[in-house]
DNA sequence: CGCCTATTTGATCTGATTCAAACAATGTGG
DNA sequence: CCACATTGTTTGAATCAGATCAAATAGGCG
C-alpha cells in the first residue's frame, strides 16, 4: 500500500523538494502496516529490531521504566515521525516505544531503508536530519525539566506540539486532539500527576488554554509562548538542505 | 596536520574496522586546529557554521542560556567527540558550544565532510551513528533530571563520564581529571550549586568517590552504579555496524 | 600579599511530592 | 438500559527535596 508512506513524503518534502525518482523510491518501499491499541509496546528495550517503524496515525512515545517502577517519557511521536530510525545504526534498543492512543504504524525492513539511503544519499541525509531534530527536541525538554517550573514546562510542551501537529495538518484552528492523560504528561515532564493537574488548572485559570474531552485549545498563543520562553528555532522548520 | 584526527579515527575504529582507503580519507581531511582558553564559546546560537568541529583535547559543552539568565548544559564533550555534527544538516545553531577547560579543537569544512560521506558511505553511517549516541545520552540525562534525586543523578553522570573517558584512554585506574566546577555540574543536572555541593558531600561521606584538586576517583564502582541505577547499554559500546 | 574564583556551611523558604479520598467520565456485560 | 468496574481528574493535607539568600572559608595565582 504505497499511499501509507504519504506522511513521510510530506515531511521530507517540507525540507527539500525531491526528484520524481526519489519520490517513487520512497512510495514503493515495501511496508507492513499494523494497528495498535492504546498502551501497547511497539518495540521494547533490548530488542534488536530488523525494521524501522513509521507512525501513520495516533500517538506514540519513547520511554524507559526505572528499577523503582517510575517512567520517563522522552518524546511524543505523531503521523510522519520515524521514532526508531536509530535502530538502523544501533543494534540494541536502549528504550521502549509504545502507543498512547490507538495508532497505525508502518514497518520497513532495515535492508530496504539502507538500500534507499545508498541509492539516494540525499534521502539518507534527510533521514539523518530528522534524527538530529529529535535530538534538538530532547535538548529542549532538558531545559524544561532542569530550568523551567511546572506551568512553564507544560506550556512549552503545548507550544511545541501545536507547531508539530500543524506542520502535518493535524490542527483545527487553535485546537488539536490531545489524547494524553495527566499522568502521562507527568512522566514526560518529570512531575507528579497531582502537580500536573494543579499546573494545568493554573494555565486554565489564566485563560491561556482549555483542555476538555481530550481537545486542547490555545486561547492566548503569544502569552503562552511568552510564559514558556518558547522559541521555535529548535524545531528547524526553516533549515533547507542544499538543492539536488 | 593529519595526526590531529587520530582521536576521531580511534573512536570510529572502536565500532567498525575501516579499510586503508577509509582511514586515509579521514586522516587527510583538511583541518584547522585552534586552541581555546576555558570559558570561551566555540560556536554560538544562531550561527550558521560552514564547518564541523572535533574535540582533540580538553572539555567542551553544549548549552543554552535562558531569558532568566540561567544556563542549561546538554552535554560534555571530550577528545574524539564531534559536538556539532548536526550543523552538517541543520542550518542554524539552536544552542552554544563552549569550553569548560583549555581545549584544542579541530575544524573541518562541511564540504570536506560531505565529500567524505559521499565517497565512503560507511563513514557517513558511523558519523550518523555517533549523533544517535549523543541523542541516547540526552535521553539518559532526561531520566536523571526527571526521575533521579540529586546524589543519584550526580553518581550517574560520574559513571557515564568514567566509561566515556576510559574508552578514549583518559582514565588512570579508577581516577580521571575532572576540571568541572560544582556550578557547572549544577547547570548540567538542573540543580543549584549549593545542592550539588551537599550531594557531593553525601557521595564522599559514603565513601563512593573522592573529588579533590579536580581529580575524581571512583572508590566503590559497583555501589556507585547501583546507587545511580546505571546501565551502560545506552552508550552502545557494543553495537558493531555491519562489516564492509 | 591581596584578588578572584571555588567550595563549604547555615538558615529559611517553596515548589513539588506523597498519601488519601472524592468525584467524574467512560465503557462493559448482564 | 442499568449496575458496576475502571480509568482519569480534582481537591486537601502533610511532608520533603531542593532553591534561595547570606556569609564564611579555602585555594590559586599574579
Amino acid at each position: 500500500m504505497p499511499q501509507a508512506l504519504k506522511p513521510l513524503l510530506r515531511k521530507l518534502e517540507a525540507v527539500a523538494s525531491l526528484s520524481p525518482e526519489e519520490k517513487a523510491a520512497i512510495l514503493t518501499l515495501p511496508v507492513t502496516v499494523r494497528q495498535f491499541r492504546a498502551g501497547h509496546d511497539v518495540i521494547r528495550e533490548n530488542d534488536r529490531p530488523t525494521q524501522c517503524c513509521l507512525v501513520l496515525e495516533g500517538w506514540v512515545c519513547r520511554y524507559k521504566i526505572l528499577e523503582t517502577g517510575t517512567r520517563q517519557i522522552f518524546s511524543f511521536h505523531i503521523a510522519g515521525d520515524i521514532p526508531d530510525l536509530q535502530s538502523l545504526h544501533l543494534r540494541t534498543m536502549d528504550h521502549n516505544l509504545g502507543t498512547l492512543a490507538p495508532s497505525m504504524v508502518a514497518f520497513v525492513q532495515h535492508e530496504a531503508v539502507k538500500a534507499l539511503t545508498r541509492d539516494f544519499p540525499r534521502i539518507g541525509n534527510l533521514l539523518w536530519r530528522d534524527t538530529l531534530i529529535d535530538a534538538a527536541i530532547f535538548r529542549e525538554w532538558m531545559v524544561g525539566m532542569g530550568r523551567r517550573d511546572a506551568p512553564a514546562g507544560i506550556a512549552h510542551l503545548f507550544c511545541e506540539l501545536y507547531r508539530r501537529l500543524r506542520a502535518v495538518g493535524l490542527t483545527r484552528g487553535d485546537a488539536f486532539d490531545f489524547p494524553i492523560t495527566q499522568a502521562v504528561l507527568g512522566d514526560a515532564l518529570g512531575l507528579s500527576m497531582v502537580h500536573v493537574n494543579r499546573s494545568l488548572m493554573d494555565l486554565r485559570g489564566r485563560g491561556l488554554i482549555t483542555l476538555d474531552k481530550h481537545v486542547l485549545r490555545i486561547l492566548k498563543s503569544e502569552e503562552l509562548c511568552e510564559d514558556a520562553g518558547f522559541d521555535e528555532a529548535y524545531l528547524h522548520f526553516d533549515g533547507l538542505l542544499e538543492p539536488a
